[in-house]
DNA sequence: AACTATTGATAATT
DNA sequence: TAATTATCAATAGTT
């Protein structure tokens, strides 16, 4: 109906489509009007463009509800609680998805670790070096350098290091009190924290603490 | 459209009524039919006789329930009930916490970090230092010390404690260098890494490699 | 957005 | 009740 017959198939043309929506939506609703006065039936249509703009009409002896509820209980089919379902699924999906996450970051926090074996322990080491060196490989330093010359270090650097020379030192110290209580094993060579120092393979010392750049409490 | 132009009112006589009835309603569905696909449009229609019949179109790409689903976010209007309004409700606080957790996850793993600025970062290395000492002072030491014996390290440290010592010696002889190259500033002390290691407040040596515990690649 | 030639829907008839 | 058909309504392409 109109200046020639067309196929009933998607109007690629996107103003064409728009055009032709607006004129059968309108179509539509009137038929709607028209049947429910006519033959006093219940209508609801809903119609959504692929633009997102929902245009709806609902006889006016009755509502929506009313009209799904009639649906549903002649259909048999569950929209009601179809959907309900639905939800409760999608709660339990995403609660999952939520626990495993929060068990993550409780382990990257060094929290409920007792569980994991050594392989997994030795996956969230990775992983946490991984952070600290990318963040100190990344931009943050060159917020730092422009503060006091090239020589002045990062107070992100320096407060991590620190942290970790002070650990390792307890380590140190008492695994090497370890060692003199104890039976030596045959894999574990002796070390003399006191006298070696200047032999061994690796050897550092921290820097002296810079007041300034230490104000974190 | 027919013999004779009608009015839109109720049609009295009962079985003309019905005859309209069907002939229409089946026009309105083969209207849905095809604005669904000239338009691609989402059409939901539920059309119920007075005699209780019912008849329903819904757009093949979608559901009678999503359409619904839509109608209730754009209207805002209450179709569903409270419970169901709960659930959505749940559904997007659950998306929007994963959503914060997925963030501070990344964060630890030293991804997205130059968005964050300088507090930020210092919380965040608090929480990855944290993470690392609790892992070092809980129960991880516990199952290897059935290993070897007391006098040995885990693993987990002994990694933990190869990598940084690799990182704080090259960031040390990095900084002397750089000290060595440049006027020093006052608030750096001039360090030199070869001499005065066994005078200094905090040495540390690596407890040598043990094979048969650093089998990660 | 308005027009109109044409098709499509359907009211009355068979 | 179903099929037919004369007529009207919807609308595709045009302005």
């Amino acid at each position: 109906m109109g200046r020639g017959k067309i196929e009933i198939k998607r109007i690629e043309n996107s103003s064409n489509r728009q055009v032709t929506f607006s004129k059968r939506r309108n179509g539509i609703l009137k038929k709607a009007k028209e049947i429910s006065v006519l033959c006093d039936a219940e209508v609801s249509v809903i119609i959504c463009a692929s633009s997102g703009k929902m245009h709806q009409y609902c006889s006016p002896s009755t509502t929506l509800v009313d009209i799904l509820d009639k649906y549903h209980k002649q259909s048999g089919k569950k929209l009601w609680d179809a959907k309900h379902e639905n939800l409760s699924n999608e709660i339990d999906r995403i609660k999952k998805e939520n626990d495993s996450m929060q068990i993550k970051l409780r382990h990257l926090k060094g929290e409920d670790i007792t569980s994991l074996n050594h392989k997994e322990l030795m996956a969230i080491e990775d992983a946490l070096e991984n952070g600290l060196s990318e963040r100190e490989d990344r931009g943050d330093e060159e917020k730092w350098k422009s503060v006091g010359g090239r020589a002045q270090i990062s107070p992100f650097r320096s407060g991590f290091l620190n942290v970790m020379m002070r650990r390792t030192c307890l380590g140190q110290q008492e695994l090497a009190k370890q060692q003199r209580e104890m039976t030596i094993e045959s894999n574990v060579r002796e070390i003399d924290t006191e006298h070696c120092t200047s032999q061994m393979p690796f050897a550092f010392r921290v820097q002296p603490i810079q007041p300034n750049l230490q104000k974190r409490i």
